[in-house]
DNA sequence: CATGGGTCCTGAGTGC
DNA sequence: TGCACTCAGGACCCAT
């Protein structure tokens, strides 16, 4: 859930908190959070070095150490905390860095999807970083290029939003939350839609990622930052998690729906699926 | 290659 | 009240 305004949240804590401290030791508790290098070698790399900058690509952390990169991704509700060893820790707690400034930097994770890799320079990153797409934010992202790129494409367009080597860091509250805002159905076939509109999509990715962020992100599920704090955004979004209520914007009740296996909010009024549809089956009314 | 569906995992929510 | 069941979803894997 956390996604590209969850994670900046976490980093701009982080990095105010343990950017100049040393990971002196590292508990692993639970194996299957770290991929690579293997269990032991993890600790190893990582004894020692110095935290120079937590840094964010897509809805990745990146803790960019003195001769090793740490690669976290939190997936659905990973989170992090750093505190002293005599406060409690969160429930499923699964690694501990033990800092030299006498704290702990906590990870916690219920559902266990969460992600560390701990990376030296010359070696590959992991596959989902390395074929990672542009930041949102990128000022060469434009709606030619998208279009350019989807040319031909058949699948929902909420499909390649969701397609972090198309976008970096969109989830589906926010690919939702855009789609809304610029008047797109999920379900449009990403090469129907035209460059304009993607310029106009885009506008609103960016505007509603730059809210989130503003507001600490949002707390649908389970995020919090850093000190436990929910974010704020959740109270503004339109659609997400508003199935039959009234749409903000014509009245009409929100829909949802299954797009790419996920659930999806629409307002059928408002998100009409374009008509510019590829060759004449059928059309719609 | 493009596309869609299954999988991991646990807690919250639902219905009887 | 208690319990069984379904759902939530990011990235990855696999079949078509």
């Amino acid at each position: 859930m956390p996604e590209l305004p969850e994670v900046e949240t976490v980093r701009r804590h982080l990095a105010e908190r343990i950017e100049g401290d040393v990971i002196r030791d590292v508990e692993v508790r639970l194996p299957r959070i770290v991929r690579r290098p293997a269990l032991n070698l993890f600790a190893e790399r990582l004894k020692e070095q110095g935290i120079r900058r937590v840094g964010r690509r897509g809805k990745y952390l990146l803790f960019q150490l003195d001769q090793v990169l740490l690669v976290s991704h939190l997936r659905m509700e990973g989170r992090y905390a750093v505190a002293n060893p005599s406060e409690p820790e969160l429930p499923h707690t699964h690694v501990v860095f033990r800092l030299a400034s006498g704290r702990e930097l906590r990870y916690a994770d219920v559902r266990q999807f969460g992600t560390m890799d701990a990376v030296l320079k010359g070696e590959p990153l992991p596959k989902g970083l390395a074929e990672l797409g542009p930041e949102p934010f990128d000022p060469a992202l434009d709606g030619a290029a998208l279009h350019e790129r989807w040319r031909g494409r058949r699948a929902p367009i909420k499909s390649m939003l969701l397609d972090q080597r198309q976008i970096a860091g969109l989830g589906n509250i926010y690919v939702d939350e855009a789609l809304f805002a610029a008047g797109i159905h999920p379900l449009t076939p990403a090469g129907a839609v035209g460059a304009e509109e993607l310029d106009g999509l885009l506008r609103e990715i960016r505007d509603v990622l730059a809210r989130a962020i503003r507001e600490g992100g949002s707390s649908v599920r389970s995020f919090r930052d850093g000190y436990g704090r929910h974010g704020g955004f959740q109270i503004q979004l339109a659609v997400y998690g508003r199935a039959g209520q009234p749409c903000p914007r014509c009245g009409g009740a929100i829909q949802k729906i299954k797009v790419a296996g996920r659930g999806t909010h629409v307002c059928p009024a408002c998100q009409p699926i374009s008509v510019a549809a590829p060759m004449g089956t059928g059309v719609n009314a």
